[in-house]
DNA sequence: GTGGAAGTCGTTTTT
DNA sequence: CGACTTCCAC
C-alpha cells in the first residue's frame, strides 16, 4: 500500500491545498519552478489512492509528446504500478485516438492519414496554382497560416464572414478549396484533428457521452497554451458533471501567435463560477537574484493576475550583463566561461545557451566547434522529418491509400522515372477539371489519348509498381514492406549515388527506418485498423527522437521558446537586444511586447544559479551590420541586481574595438520619431518623417543649419545625440 | 525530361 | 547562408 498522504505531507502548504483541493473545478496559477508538475502528480495519485477514482476515469493532457511520457512515468513511480488504461496524451494525440474509433460519425475514411505542414503547405502551393492568380502575391505559406489561425479559433468556410476585403476573399476561397481537396484525398491536418472531434463530438451527444461517463476528472498541464478550440473541446467533454483541474502559469504564454489565447487561463475562474484557485508561489529553482530580476521584468506587463515568486534561497551570484564587440566576441566570451565552469568540475549540460532567434545560434555553433565542446541544439530536424525519410513514408501512404495526393505528388517522379513538370501539370489540370484525385486522374488518363505515349507509358509503370508493392495481407511484417519499397522504387539505388557525406546520411536513415519499423508496436486504440496504418499514424504524430546524441554530457543550445519548461544551473541569454527580444516589428504593439516580455521572463526563470546576459556592440544579422541597444527588459531589472561584466581584452578582433562607448549611430532598430541626431556634415538636427521602401529605409531630418533632408539611413552615418 | 549551374529570395517561435 | 527557383545544355 503506498502512502500517498505522507508523501503530500511533504509538500509546502499551497502546493498541498491544490493537491487535496475540493473535487470540482481548481485552477492552479503555478510560476516558475513552483513544482507545477509535482502538483498534477500528486493530484492524480491523491484522486486514485485516496478519492477511490479508478485510472480509467482520469485524462491527463499536455502539450509534446515528450512532457505525456513524462508526467506517466512519473504517476506511475509514485503509484508504485502501471496506469495502462488512464490516457495521458497531447489534444492531438488522444483526439486523434477518438477519430480513430468514430471515424464514419467523424464523416472520415477509415484509413485517413494525417498532413504534416510540408505535406499541407505543398498541397496549398498546388491549389494557388491551379487557380491562376499570381503567385508571387499569394504565398502558399499565407495560406497556409491563414487557414491553420481559423482552424484554431475553431472556424470553418462557412462560420466567416467576408466583405470587400480582396485579401480575406481570396484567402477563404483557397481555404474552401483546401477543404475539398483534403476530404477526396482522405487526410487531415493538424488542426483538422481537434476541430473534427469538436465537431463530432457536438453532432453525436450519445457519443460524447461514452466519452463523459468515462473521464470524470480531467487534469489539463500548460493551460496558459490551450487555443480556442482546444478550451472549447475541454469544456464539451468535462459537460455538467466533469472537473476540470487546470494547471498553467499566464506568465509563460508565450505561443498567442499560433492561437493560444492567455485569456483561457485568466478568466477560467470567471467561466467557472465554483472554481478553487491557488496561487503557487515559492519557487525552488533559481537564487534570489535571479527571481528578483524575472519578478522585475514581469511586472511592467498589466493585466495578469498578481503574483510574486519567492524564495527562501539566498541571493547567490549578481546576474552578469556582458556587452560583447560583436556576436564573435559574444561567443568567445560564452566559450570562456564554459571552460570556467567545466574547470570548477561543472558538466557540459549544466549550461544552456537561449536565443531568440535560430539564425543566432550559427556563431555560437562555431565557437564550441573550435573549442572543441559537444553541444546539443534543439529544434532540429526530427527523424520523421527527413526528407528521405519522408519520401518512402509517401510510398508507404500511397500504398496504404491511392488518393493521398500528397503523397502522389511527393514521390511520382522520385528517383525520376520520365514524369516530368509537364507531364505532372497536365496531370494536375485533369484533376482539377474533373474533380478527382491525382492518382484517379492518372487512372483515367492512361486510357485516354490525350497524352504522348512516353508519358503514357512513365504513368502507367509508376501506377503498376504501387499496385504492386501492396501487400496481399495484412501478415506481411512492416520492415518486409518497407525494405520492398525501397528496393523496388528504386530509392535505395538513388541515395546511394549520393556519395557525399549527406548521401550517406540519408542511406543510413532508410536503413534506420526499416529498423523502426521492425520494432513497432501497435498503438493502444488502433487495434482495428491496418499495422501499416497505424505505423503511419504513429509517424506524423509522434515526431520521433532526434538524431543527435542526447544522452551524452553535452552544452544545451536552443530557442527561448524551447527552454521552457527546463532548467540549468547556468544560464546564458544572447542578444538582449532592442529589435531581437523584443523582435522589430512587436515594438508598438501592446499584446505582443507583453508576449516578447513574458519570453524574456521564460529565459530568465530558466537559470539556477547563474545567470548570464549578453548584448552587443554591433551584430550582423541577416547580412546587415546593426548596432544595437541594451533590450528594455534588461533595463528593468533593478541595477542592485546586476554586474556588469568588464570589456576583455585580446579579443580576436580587427583591433579598432573602442573601449570607451562613442555615439550609437542610428539604425532602424533604435531610430524614434522627434530623435536628436548627428550628421558629419549637415549638423545636429530632428527626425520628422520615416519611409520604409523595400530598398532603403530613409529618414527626414529637420537640421538647424541645413533644413530639411531625407536620407538614407544605411549611409548617412547619423549619430544619436 | 534531366541535372547542374547560376541567381533570387527571405528569413521567429512549432504541436 | 541555405533553400528554392530559373535557366540552360545535354
Amino acid at each position: 500500500m503506498i502512502d500517498i498522504l505522507t508523501s503530500i505531507k511533504s509538500l509546502n502548504e499551497s502546493q498541498r491545498r491544490a493537491v487535496t483541493a475540493p473535487l470540482g473545478h481548481t485552477r492552479i496559477l503555478a510560476g516558475a519552478g513552483s513544482g507545477k508538475t509535482c502538483v498534477l502528480v500528486h493530484r492524480i495519485a491523491w484522486l486514485i489512492e485516496s478519492q477511490g477514482y479508478s485510472p480509467s476515469n482520469i485524462l491527463a493532457v499536455t502539450f509534446t509528446n515528450k512532457s505525456a511520457m513524462e508526467m506517466r512515468k512519473k504517476i506511475e513511480n509514485i503509484l508504485g504500478y502501471h496506469i495502462d488504461d488512464m490516457w495521458v496524451g497531447t489534444f492531438h494525440g488522444l483526439t486523434h485516438r477518438v477519430l480513430r474509433a468514430y471515424w464514419k460519425n467523424s464523416n472520415l475514411q477509415q484509413n485517413f492519414q494525417i498532413l504534416d505542414g510540408d505535406d499541407q503547405q505543398r498541397i496549398l502551393k498546388r491549389i494557388v496554382r491551379n487557380m491562376e492568380i499570381d503567385v508571387t502575391r499569394w504565398p502558399a505559406k499565407q495560406a497556409q497560416s491563414y487557414i491553420n489561425a481559423k482552424k484554431n479559433e475553431g472556424l470553418r468556410v462557412h462560420n466567416i464572414y467576408v466583405d470587400n476585403d480582396l485579401y480575406s476573399q481570396k484567402m477563404l476561397l483557397i481555404y474552401k478549396i483546401y477543404e475539398k481537396e483534403c476530404q477526396r484525398a482522405g487526410v487531415i491536418d493538424f488542426g483538422e484533428i481537434l476541430l473534427r472531434c469538436h465537431e463530432m463530438w457536438s453532432r453525436y451527444p450519445d457519443i460524447l457521452a461514452v466519452y463523459q461517463r468515462r473521464f470524470q476528472q480531467i487534469l489539463v498541464d500548460e493551460f496558459q497554451d490551450t487555443n480556442t478550440v482546444q478550451y472549447s473541446w475541454l469544456q464539451l467533454l468535462a459537460g455538467d458533471r466533469g472537473h476540470l483541474f487546470i494547471v498553467g502559469d499566464n506568465d509563460q504564454s508565450i505561443y498567442g501567435w499560433r492561437g493560444a489565447r492567455i485569456k483561457n487561463i485568466q478568466d477560467f475562474n470567471q467561466k467557472y463560477k465554483d472554481t478553487t484557485s491557488i496561487k503557487l508561489e515559492q519557487n525552488y529553482r533559481s537564487t534570489g537574484n535571479i527571481l528578483a530580476a524575472a519578478n522585475a521584468v514581469i511586472s511592467n506587463n498589466s493585466k495578469r493576475p498578481s503574483k510574486k515568486l519567492w524564495t527562501t534561497d539566498k541571493d547567490g551570484d549578481l546576474i552578469q550583463l556582458y556587452q560583447a564587440h560583436n556576436e564573435r566576441d559574444e561567443a568567445a566570451y560564452i566559450v570562456e566561461k564554459i571552460n570556467l565552469w567545466l574547470d570548477e568540475g561543472g558538466k557540459r549540460a549544466d549550461n544552456a545557451i537561449l536565443y531568440r532567434l535560430n539564425a543566432q545560434a550559427r556563431m555560437i555553433e562555431e565557437a564550441l566547434l573550435q573549442a572543441n565542446i559537444p553541444y546539443y541544439v534543439y529544434g532540429g530536424l526530427c527523424f520523421f522529418e527527413r526528407a528521405e525519410i519522408k519520401d518512402v513514408l509517401s510510398y508507404l501512404r500511397l500504398i496504404s491509400n491511392r488518393n493521398d495526393d500528397a503523397a502522389f505528388e511527393r514521390i511520382v517522379n522520385k528517383p525520376t522515372r520520365g514524369i516530368g513538370a509537364s507531364a505532372l501539370s497536365q496531370l494536375r489540370q485533369y484533376a482539377h477539371e474533373q474533380k478527382l484525385t491525382l492518382w484517379q486522374s492518372a487512372v483515367k488518363i492512361i486510357n485516354s489519348n490525350s497524352i504522348s505515349t512516353k508519358n503514357k507509358n512513365a504513368i502507367s509503370s509508376f501506377l503498376i509498381l504501387i499496385d504492386s508493392l501492396e501487400p496481399k495481407n495484412d501478415k506481411t511484417p512492416l520492415n518486409e514492406l518497407t525494405d520492398l519499397v525501397i528496393d523496388k522504387s528504386n530509392l535505395r539505388v538513388y541515395f546511394s549515388k549520393d556519395k557525399t557525406e549527406r548521401g550517406q546520411g540519408r542511406t543510413k536513415n532508410i536503413n534506420q527506418l526499416i529498423e523502426s519499423t521492425s520494432r513497432f508496436n501497435r498503438q493502444k486504440g488502433n487495434e482495428h485498423m491496418s499495422l501499416l496504418n497505424d505505423f503511419l499514424s504513429y509517424a506524423s504524430l509522434e515526431t520521433g527522437e532526434k538524431l543527435t546524441d542526447r544522452s551524452k554530457d553535452c552544452v544545451q543550445l536552443m530557442t527561448l521558446h524551447s527552454a521552457k519548461g527546463l532548467e540549468f544551473p547556468e544560464v546564458f541569454m544572447i542578444g538582449m537586444e532592442e529589435g531581437i527580444l523584443p523582435r522589430n516589428k512587436f515594438k508598438n504593439d501592446t499584446t505582443s511586447l507583453s508576449e516578447e516580455r513574458r519570453l524574456c521572463y521564460v529565459g530568465i526563470t530558466r537559470a539556477k544559479k547563474i545567470l548570464h546576459l549578453i548584448y552587443t556592440e554591433t551584430r550582423y544579422l541577416y547580412k546587415k551590420k546593426i548596432t544595437p541597444v541594451l533590450s528594455r527588459f534588461i533595463k528593468e531589472i533593478p541595477t542592485e541586481r546586476l554586474r556588469k561584466v568588464c570589456a576583455r581584452k585580446n579579443i580576436a578582433d580587427n583591433g579598432n574595438t573602442p573601449i570607451v562607448k562613442s555615439f550609437t549611430t542610428l539604425n532602424e532598430t533604435n531610430l524614434k520619431s522627434g530623435q536628436q541626431v548627428h550628421h558629419p556634415k549637415f549638423g545636429s538636427g530632428i527626425i520628422v518623417d520615416t519611409e520604409d521602401s523595400k530598398k532603403s529605409f530613409r529618414v527626414k531630418v529637420n537640421f538647424k543649419n541645413a533644413g530639411n533632408k531625407w536620407l538614407v539611413l544605411d549611409y548617412a552615418k547619423l549619430k544619436i545625440i
